[in-house]
DNA sequence: TCTGGGGTCCTAGGACCC
DNA sequence: TCTGGGGTCCTAGGACCC
């Protein structure tokens, strides 16, 4: 048995928490760079605004609707999901953090009133962090995601399901005509694994509900899709297929890529930013102690704008696999060079570590210099460290910039609020009135 | 004026091997 | 005239996820 423990619209709820003044109000949090919707409030999605509108279209419902928009606060985010995760951890044994908003709970060996249960941590979940959840009970980790799914609907949208499954919904428990009716009231691109693509071949093919889906014969399904589907069908029918996975597994590719501010034509800012970008993936690479053998470097103009068009990538090899921060910005650098033309206005680049290995496996084999090495090894962890301690930057190559206020290329972030949580200067302050 | 970022897995087809 | 069988590895592209 698995539970889906799930933050609302948790952007926008880690953002109302510490501004409560925006509850009931239409409220967006936008992409980096300011760019389109990635998380809505009930009330936006009420007003029709999409997943991934972008902002420049539906800002004009700030006078009309009292729509509010927020830049991307990822910092804030990522320290609420800790808090709302060391809590969801309560509900069972088992863990899996499946993304910063959402963990399956494993089940297993847990007595008693599973949907009461749930009700409590969502209860504490709530008081402790002032983020509202929504969680799902099921026999496999699809039907929990199935429930979790309901669970929210039924909350948002009085009607569209029995009221007592909204917030907590424990599919598990109910009976099988219910449980029918449920399944039958669900349009099949719900399920967690049926994209829009798939969707609409089963729609074609007259599988418009989940229940339609959940009633296929798996083997037909593995010849007409593919191996990935029929575990979803399996999935639905209760058979377990996928596996809890407590610790995450190592990456096999790392990327740090961004959309610039304002266009960049130069050679310069570029190279400032590919730098950025590529000591911003050797951290990555670092903390889960891999090297990588290879870097990606990208450019390219806007996909949506008139002009001239330009879109080039260049892999370079590293002689050695490494997770130096120097030997990876000069790659990227080098790669940079390559493939650089001028006159084309960017809008984007990015850095991506690719063939990634366990750095422990390359530790005095085929190492000439193994004094050298441990030395640079050494200086990565104390800056590692010291960023750590003192924030992100405080020690960096000179040729990422040095200073954040005139990097031309830095990402627009109009609508940011403070990192409440993160950072004493951003500590909200309760005054008397 | 203005459209995010970061991942994973599967499959088909080609290159290559004996 | 006529041209096997079996396997691995790699890559690109598609589909999905949040």
């Amino acid at each position: 048995m698995f539970a889906l423990v799930d933050g609302n619209n948790f952007y926008v709820s880690c953002e109302r928490v510490f501004r409560p003044s925006l509850k009931r109000w239409p409220v967006v949090v936008l992409s980096n760079n300011d760019g389109c919707a990635i998380a809505r409030s009930n009330e936006a999605k009420r007003l029709g605004i999409k997943m991934g509108a972008p902002w420049f279209e539906i800002k004009h419902m700030d006078a009309s609707e009292g729509l509010v928009g927020l830049s991307a606060n990822f910092t804030l985010y990522g320290d609420m999901s800790d808090r709302m995760m060391s809590i969801a951890a309560g509900l069972g044994p088992h863990q899996e953090v499946y993304s910063i908003d959402e963990s399956f709970i494993g089940l297993a060996g847990v007595g008693g009133d599973l949907t009461a249960r749930a009700r409590a941590v969502r209860s504490r979940i709530e008081q402790w962090t002032g983020i509202p959840t929504g969680i799902g009970i099921g026999a496999t980790k699809t039907l929990a995601k199935l429930a979790n799914h309901i669970a929210k609907t039924a909350e948002r949208k009085p009607g569209s399901y029995p009221e007592a499954l909204a917030q907590v919904c424990n599919l598990s428990a109910l009976p099988a005509s219910d449980l029918d009716a449920v399944l039958r009231a669900t349009p099949v691109g719900e399920v967690w694994g049926v994209g829009r693509r798939i969707a609409s071949q089963l729609s074609d093919g007259g599988i418009g509900t989940v229940l339609d889906l959940a009633r296929m014969d798996p083997a037909t399904v593995r010849r007409r899709w593919s191996v990935v589907l029929e575990r979803t069908v399996r999935e639905l029918q209760g058979l377990p297929c996928i596996a809890l996975e407590e610790q995450p597994a190592p990456k096999k590719e790392i990327a740090c890529t961004r959309s610039f501010g304002q266009p960049v034509t130069d050679l310069a800012p570029l190279i400032e930013a590919v730098s950025e970008f590529a000591a911003r993936a050797a951290e990555k690479l670092r903390l889960q102690a891999s090297v990588a053998s290879e870097l990606l470097v990208f450019v390219h103009t806007s996909p949506h704008r008139l002009g001239p068009r330009f879109s080039q990538s260049a892999v370079v090899p590293l002689r050695h696999p490494t997770a130096d921060t120097a030997a990876l910005v000069q790659a990227a650098v080098l790669g940079l060079r390559s493939i650089y033309r001028p006159g084309f206005a960017l809008i984007k680049a990015g850095v991506m570590l690719l063939d990634l290995v366990p750095g422990i496996l390359f530790q005095g084999e085929l190492d000439l210099e193994p004094e050298a090495n441990r030395e640079r090894a050494r200086l990565m962890a104390t800056m590692d460290a010291l960023n750590g301690k003192y924030g992100k930057g405080t020690v960096r190559l000179a040729s990422t910039g040095m200073d954040d206020r005139t990097r031309q290329w830095g990402m627009r972030q109009e609508l940011l609020t403070p990192q409440y949580t993160t950072d004493w200067a951003g500590m909200p302050i309760a005054k008397a009135v």
